[in-house]
DNA sequence: GATTAGCACTCCACGACGCCGACTGCTAAC
DNA sequence: GTTAGCAGTCGGCGTCGTGGAGTGCTAATC
């Protein structure tokens, strides 16, 4: 029961939803004589300003001007997106796309982002960002050596979900790489599964004895600790034109904004991780971000991947006027569609 | 000799220089009065006047409208670029930046190409794009395997520059990590240091006798294909921002315009691998593009790496009134950088 | 009490107008 | 070839006026 419920009549309910899908459509204050003609209300635009003018004391809607139509504000946005939240499904047309745009058998999360972005955003007309999914506790699969110079190898580290990092160690003396290769093999025996916390107790008792064993644990451990660190998730940003062609843009300053808006790692970043709530999509609208620089923009978020192992985000950014009914479902099949995938990544029991 | 060189006398050259060098920092057209201050020519406005009408003449500037100042035609400003290409070094500040942006140690080739880029475009305030090294003829180095499912294991590809590349491979019949690493041991010691083609050539004798290792050089071959196609190369975009801030972007449709050529990959794909001179670097002013998109747009490239191994790009895109001083040697100070990580992942003979 | 018609009023968008100032092109003198 | 002087051009900008869309209010009606 929200609060809308509670203050408004059925008959101010479906004419908030009017104003709100009628905004949405047309990017125009919509004007109370409008409405009349596009819906069956069934009474006079006389009676529809009376209605207005409550919305307006209520703070459902503003207006730009004293003799100007109406605009939705945050909370009609919020009410709008609570009563149409339980249409479900996207179009066929979009499953079609997700599915041809995104392969399994790659088996590259990574990729995978990209092409969700990609989708998403062609969807909405809006930014779509994506992020690769990533472990809160990160484990090492397995690691293999490449020999690069005398005294020089690359590690390369596949941790569970594939996710891939690599990074160069450089030894003292010099090795083959047949002995990286024979080091590798022991290394996986011991330390496959294993977390960065979980390595270290393993090789404590060892440390010391193998100064090129010790160079190559201690670049492992470092990867492993930094993966954890979720600020380097890499982020796929996909769209920007696609915004911009909005009419909230048209004029330079906002345009310019935006693209500072969605080029900038700090804004988004706390919108991202903060909102943990797993499971189902979430809607932050304008000012519920509490962020001054978000205050005209909306985000349509769900995590996904597979719960308290690694998970990912996919979402929507857009000015508060968007689409929210397609935004929702689209990012809701997305989210569902790379948890399947990731999911069969895991290794079975 | 340029064509210029042959047209004008001394003093006009002069006089065009500093037409272009005073509208690369203005933004304004230029007017005579303007430059008799500025510069000490000697002269009167009148005789630069005079000068000024023979330069819109011959093609090297042109008027907004009949009572104003000149601006740079393309031309203009490729005499410009010729005439001040000598200057060389980036300054020390920028070059600090450089080597604090990108950690060699990383031996990361992805890493290396996006810090480049963030640099590159704050420097110039333009938007900056990096693509990691790719080589024409791609070769394996070392190949890993890593169990998921019984019947599905993840390939892990190393190439020559630390490329890296993943996919799942399934197989028909269930397997184990430890057969799947010792496949993985067999197959790097017969096919390590080989090309897709030799690969195949190497294979074909014991097509048959082995699924599961078959399954995997498939793969392996389909990776290495698609590596030498170059429009695979990760392309990293930096500076959006920053180049919309400059004031030929302050009507909002060429705002968009901008937005749009940046994210269409096609724009730059022409202008990024057509020019394959490497070496140098290359300005691409306006025009000269014969792009009608990039009409309004310089680009500045170098190619970096090894050459005929694996060769990447570096450079900038912004309005042809750009820094070009700045850019060319930012960019050349960066492919030189750039070539030589890139030049240390190399194997030693 | 809710709904509606009528009407005066508000405000924006838009085009016309006019003025100021910056610059040029031209002419004639040096 | 160079320069001073001057008439002429054009964009930028603020002002003004008008048309039209839309509201809020009042009084009548259901």
């Amino acid at each position: 029961m929200t609060t809308a419920t509670v203050q408004l009549n059925e008959r101010r309910q479906s004419l908030l939803e009017f104003i709100v899908g009628d905004y949405i459509q047309t990017a125009v204050p919509v004007a109370s004589q409008q409405i009349a003609k596009r819906h069956r209300l069934r009474v006079s635009p006389a009676t529809i300003r009376n209605d207005m003018a409550e919305l307006e004391e209520l703070g459902y809607i503003s207006r730009p001007h004293a003799s100007a139509g109406g605009v939705p504000a945050d909370a009609a946005y919020r009410f709008y997106v609570e009563r149409v939240a339980p249409r479900p499904r996207p179009s066929r047309r979009f499953e079609a796309r997700v599915r041809s745009a995104i392969e399994p058998e790659a088996g590259d999360p990574e990729g995978w982002a990209r092409g969700a972005a990609a989708v998403l955003s062609d969807a909405v007309l809006n930014v779509a960002i994506a992020t690769t999914p990533r472990a809160s506790h990160a484990r090492i699969k397995q690691l293999q050596l490449v020999h690069l110079h005398d005294r020089q190898a690359l590690l390369v580290l596949v941790m569970q979900e594939a996710r891939l990092r690599q990074h160069i160690v450089p030894f003292g003396e010099p090795i083959s790489q047949d002995e990286l290769t024979g080091l590798a093999v022991r290394l996986n025996a011991t330390l496959s599964g294993l977390s960065a916390a979980d390595v270290r107790r393993v090789w404590e008792p060892v440390l010391g004895y193998d100064a090129v064993a010790d160079a190559v644990v201690a670049e492992l451990t470092r990867l492993l600790d930094e993966e954890e660190r979720e600020g380097l998730a890499h982020r796929y940003t996909e769209g920007l034109g696609h915004m911009l062609s909005q009419p909230e843009f048209q004029s330079a300053v906002s345009a310019r904004e935006a693209v500072e808006v969605v080029e900038d790692d700090s804004t988004l970043r706390g919108v991202l991780s903060e909102r943990a709530g797993a499971g189902s999509v979430q809607v932050i609208i304008g000012g519920e971000s509490h962020s001054q620089q978000l205050r005209r923009y909306s985000v349509v978020i769900a995590r996904y991947g597979t719960p308290g192992q690694a998970m990912g985000v996919i979402g929507i950014l857009g000015p508060t006027r968007m689409d929210y009914v397609r935004a929702i479902s689209s990012v809701r099949y997305l989210a569902d569609f790379l948890s399947g995938l990731v999911g069969a990544l895991e290794e079975a029991p």
